[in-house]
DNA sequence: GTCTATAGCTAGATAGAC
DNA sequence: GTCTATCTAGCTATAGAC
């Protein structure tokens, strides 16, 4: 009986705070999924509170709740560009073919959507606005911007040892071209269209494979 | 006497008319000089007219009356930006060694005080706020990148023909992978230092020259 | 050409009621 | 957790005096 007392009210508690943790992490999933939308289209200063307030129906008090300054939110969003990048990298690693169809699988999935709504990739997302940033986010995005080169590296540097790409190149500077290239296409391609993005990537295959 | 009198007369008119002209055309320049450069660190919207008016010494009012609205400050921008390009690209062609040494020096001009002070080339740097630009902007933009990218695979072509590029490769895909890396690295360089961005470069000769 | 003054709107942010 | 109300500051832009 007390067991049973204490198992309901451990129930209700439970209830309780999952209830309400479900209505948190909804709303709250809600501004960052959207801010992060405005984000990769406008970059960090092209949204604002007002606007988040208006697409959830809300006040921009609420969301002020939730992330009370901006740069709560600009953190909140680098954690959700890690999951993003995180969880799509295990994704390719275990999936891809070959070290070339992994940088396929990686940038197709930093372009779903991107070129036709005119977004650009979420990491590279903060560069539009990069000198305004706060510096706890400008870390943050250096890290991210890290961890991405780290990983295209490490394929690159993978693809050499087999033979799939080039001998005698480094593997850094291969992958740093690669990510330059795929961004900077990302940006034409807001303006321009998507064939020089595709055509880019192919030229680029081209010379990684047969240098 | 008439003669000089009219002569004085003419004089005074033109040193009137010029003195006012001097000035119209100084205070202009200030303000489309400083705004390049802010565009250049922060994007279009990332300066205000308070930000002209405190650099100038002037009030906001007195900017509107060179630029009544924004879209006419931006447009001016463009104007600046295209002289900008015509005066290097015929100085590069005048002077440049070979057909890579032009496109080295034309990244060293778009560079200059760039990777030191955290700016764009003048051409992307409208990329910053891109969905956000008047499409008058967007458009003068567009041809503006299309007028870079004819250029290069112009130098490109040459490149081949002569045997200094290796053969058998779509100089318009090796302009456009040219480009994209160039204004890639200069977005990274103002995050992670010059370094990457010098490396990238070699490592773009290397897959030029010897594919 | 420059000024003062002012308009209307938006930004990020906070206090306190419910 | 959401609301109303409010704040300070910034934004683009205009009217009209000097």
């Amino acid at each position: 009986m007390q067991l049973y007392y204490l198992h309901a009210d451990y129930q209700m508690n439970t209830k309780t705070v999952t209830a309400a943790n479900t209505k948190l992490i909804n709303t709250r999933q809600q501004i960052v999924e959207y801010s992060a939308d405005m984000l990769r289209a406008n970059g960090f200063e092209g949204f604002s509170y007002l606007d988040i307030s208006r697409h959830l129906g809300i006040t921009k008090a609420s969301v002020h709740h939730h992330f009370p300054k901006k740069v709560d939110l600009g953190l909140a969003l680098c954690d959700w560009t890690q999951d993003w990048f995180e969880q799509g990298l295990s994704h390719f690693d275990a999936r891809a073919t070959s070290n070339w169809n992994k940088l396929e699988r990686y940038v197709r999935a930093a372009m779903k959507h991107s070129l036709n709504e005119h977004k650009l990739c979420p990491i590279s997302a903060f560069y539009s606005d990069l000198n305004k940033l706060p510096d706890s986010i400008k870390e943050r995005v250096k890290a991210l911007d890290d961890y991405e080169l780290d990983w295209v590296t490490a394929v690159m540097q993978d693809g050499i040892d087999n033979d799939e790409f080039a001998p005698n190149q480094d593997p850094r500077a291969l992958a740093s071209l690669f990510i330059f290239s795929c961004k900077g296409a990302l940006y034409y391609a807001r303006l321009h269209g998507k064939d020089l993005f595709h055509q880019t990537m192919k030229q680029f295959e081209h010379l990684l494979k047969s240098s």
